[in-house]
DNA sequence: GGCAAACGTGACGAAATTGACACAGTCAAA
DNA sequence: TTTGACTGTGTCAATTTCGTCACGTTTGCC
């Protein structure tokens, strides 16, 4: 649902962090070094940063303030993590406009919680998700696809792999991406069920499943327009 | 301008935000005695509330929990102070729905920090009253849902659910969202709870149950114009 | 054309999801 | 303290959805 940077150099908290945003549902992206902290943001554009203000050999006080002053990322809630629990210093955060400021060694689940707060908050100044493709349009927020201006039944599958197709349309996606995106895979694995489910999908859009191109041994494309429908 | 009601019985706290409060421009209201929270809040329909938790012979999180639970109320980022640091507190604040959490002593730029920055972001959400989505129209003031002119009654529980899937109407609500937003939960937890609300509010509803669609392996949507009720 | 690998298809059992319900715990009012 | 309303949890069954398998078909290549 939403996406989280993570700015932490401690792979264990880092990790301890990323495996509950899975938990919930949320993508979530781990930098250890502190310098790719902005470029990484203005990449990715998440919803959320989790900053640690100790990495070492950097003033993370210092990427704080870059990720403010940058136009791109001012608007990105930080919760900003560290040891320094000196009064001074969580108001110095606080008022450069951290979202929120906890410091170690901090109960795990209270970062859930505020993690949780501040998305509620944003959540609400959504972005728009309609994707149009030519006799598509795919709407994430409620979950509908229209062909041709009807609506299709997708399963929950079925639309989070159409989606991942379509977001990238005229793009080559490998058997591996697909399995990844859709369902979270890390491992290569041999299996048919990514077959089955375009299969299913290509049945369900009837006529206009075809723009479910086959890359024949590398995986599959969504084709907003076909090159040649007459064959004859 | 926003108006901020301060429970306090500490004089020399309340006066120093207030303090604060009035060089910033905003209104305030101070009272010392945690039984009048609720009405006060009820009348004065505050933007923000400071409540100290370390009343004299109340529990603080007891009246902390009825402001919650009055639908008049609800709505009102709260801004907890208590001298028990004790982690437990802090979460059971925060799981409850509390904006904000500061253990004394605190630094009172701290606070106003806080305050400011809960105000900056309460601010952009203009609040309407009233919902009106078809057959149904909610008013939210009086924890009233009215449903082809006439009034049913819901508990809060359910009232807060079915509002949170009315305001984004035709949005897909996650399961994780639903927790989130009307029981606070940051949790993975495998329960019915929200079957089981779900479940009750359709049944009250009675034949308007059917607006409430269930997202198979997703969540729930509110449904304002139903597909096609009867194809044949 | 023949071959092997890759892909498509249909079917079936397994797994996940959810609605219904019973029951126990909690809280506020009497 | 008791009562009654409300809420949360566990179980069960019905249903949907998923993943795998076996097998047929297509494709690229010789």
């Amino acid at each position: 649902m939403s996406k989280i940077l993570i700015v932490e150099d401690e792979s264990d908290i880092s990790e301890l962090i990323a495996l509950h945003l899975t938990r919930e549902g949320h993508d979530y992206l781990c930098i250890a070094n502190g310098l790719q902290a902005l470029p990484a943001a203005v990449e990715h554009q998440p919803d959320l940063i989790v900053l640690d203000l100790m990495l070492p050999g950097l003033d993370g006080m210092q990427i704080f303030r870059r990720l403010r002053a940058d136009t791109r990322t001012t608007n990105i809630p930080v919760i900003i993590l560290t040891a320094k629990a000196q009064v001074t210093d969580k108001i110095a955060g606080l008022e450069l406009g951290a979202d929120d400021y906890l410091t170690k060694p901090f109960s795990p689940r209270e970062l859930y919680l505020r993690i949780s707060a501040i998305l509620r908050r944003v959540k609400k100044v959504t972005h728009v998700s309609e994707i149009h493709r030519g006799r598509f349009m795919l709407d994430r927020k409620n979950m509908k696809l229209f062909l041709d201006g009807s609506p299709l039944d997708l399963t929950t599958t079925e639309f989070k792999l159409l989606t991942t197709l379509m977001e990238n349309d005229a793009t080559v996606h490998t058997r591996a991406d697909l399995l990844r995106e859709v369902w979270g895979y890390s491992t290569e694995v041999a299996t048919r069920t990514l077959d089955t489910h375009i299969k299913r999908l290509r049945e369900k859009l009837g006529s206009a499943g075809n723009h479910i191109v086959t890359i024949r041994g590398t995986g599959f494309q969504f084709q907003t327009e076909l090159p040649e429908a007459i064959a004859a």
